[in-house]
DNA sequence: CTAATGTTTCAGAAATTTCTGAAACCTCAG
DNA sequence: CTGAGGTTTCAGAAATTTCTGAAACATTAG
């Protein structure tokens, strides 16, 4: 590998990240250099910095491809591909997410939507059905709000978090000037935490 | 594995969907096969419904209790442990989202901070440290607010959740009612989408 | 203490995943 | 049409990960 010293720890961390996450070790890298690198980059490039197959380059442009977090260019008088990360790291946050969102998530939902329309055939698949059923409802819950979150702009999610637990009393707020039809909120006697 | 029907779909899948995380195969089904059992199972009755060698449970079980998802129960007159996952489905996703913290993004966090101490040597190093420090500041950004998102009860994040976008809403609302001294929310001209 | 019952460790076997080099394949300038 | 420049595919080699059975290691009842 031929990089100076900065460029090289990152490359390296993101090879070993990536391996805990599906990805091989070898898409972290490229992934990781062409994230910091100022210019698009040529797979021969990437295959010369990181002095790996030509192959396996290929190869793993071809799966960062499929998720979506590099981009192609081109540049006039010349043949080659140009490969870049996309600039904003809000934007690749967000795809990253809809991806395993997709790849992961959707199919969980999906077999477990099926097994809930199955009728159990005994006690043990009934409570297992019903254990299913909590998996599934807070699956969609959590998928749903991920929906929504994803659609806001940049700019107010980070005012969103900004505010961090503050929500919390938003939602009293809320309760307060909308006239709660549920009490439960204001009712709620100190609970641990909040 | 000697599984009625529903029950097996789940284990298989988690078993694959397991091996698409960091936890193997086996790991995945043995979470999985606990999840949605009706009563704590011995190490040897998961042995046996799995069909997978016993020692294999044995160091399963183990990386799921580092994981702090599995718990452990005695029955009187039996020295055999009994192995459960926790019932609250919310309990079991902030343990899983506080544990990759800790062993993904916090070593992330700290190698981004060491390189960010560092003098870049050239014009490519100083580039690649600046897109380091937006990586950096994005996941500080968000480790930060799941921080205090975790320390919601699940009663007040269900309900905060129900809301949804109507949170821009809230905060609009805030803005306004406090006498915004920030104007861009509203001032905002028809973003894209918010 | 020791036998019975249960758990963990570990070295190697098996399976899976990753990586490579060579060949096939594409595209376009001339 | 041809060949130069470039990319992709693929079968097997290499590396890594997972799994197993046997042995070592607890713990406790008697």
């Amino acid at each position: 590998m031929d990089l100076p010293p900065l460029s090289q720890a990152f490359v390296l961390h993101f090879g070993e990240m990536g391996s805990r996450w599906g990805i091989n070790r070898t898409v972290g890298q490229i992934y990781a250099l062409l994230f910091i690198s100022a210019r698009p980059l040529t797979a021969d490039e990437i295959t010369d910095r990181l002095g790996v197959s030509r192959s396996n380059v290929s190869m793993g442009l071809k799966e960062l491809s499929s998720w979506r977090l590099v981009r192609l260019s081109h540049q006039p008088g010349d043949r080659r591909d140009f490969y870049t990360a996309p600039e904003d790291v809000w934007a690749i946050f967000k795809t990253l997410a809809e991806e395993r969102q997709r790849r992961e998530v959707d199919p969980t939902l999906s077999m477990l939507r099926d097994a809930l329309l199955e009728t159990p055939d005994s006690a043990e698949e009934r409570h297992a059905q019903a254990r299913m059923r909590e998996m599934h409802d807070l699956i969609e819950q959590l998928t749903d709000w991920f929906a929504e979150v994803r659609k806001l702009s940049p700019a107010t999610l980070e005012k969103l978090m900004a505010l961090g637990t503050t929500a919390t009393k938003l939602l009293d707020m809320k309760d307060r000037l909308l006239g709660s039809p549920d009490k439960t909120t204001t009712a709620e006697p100190a609970p641990e935490n909040r």
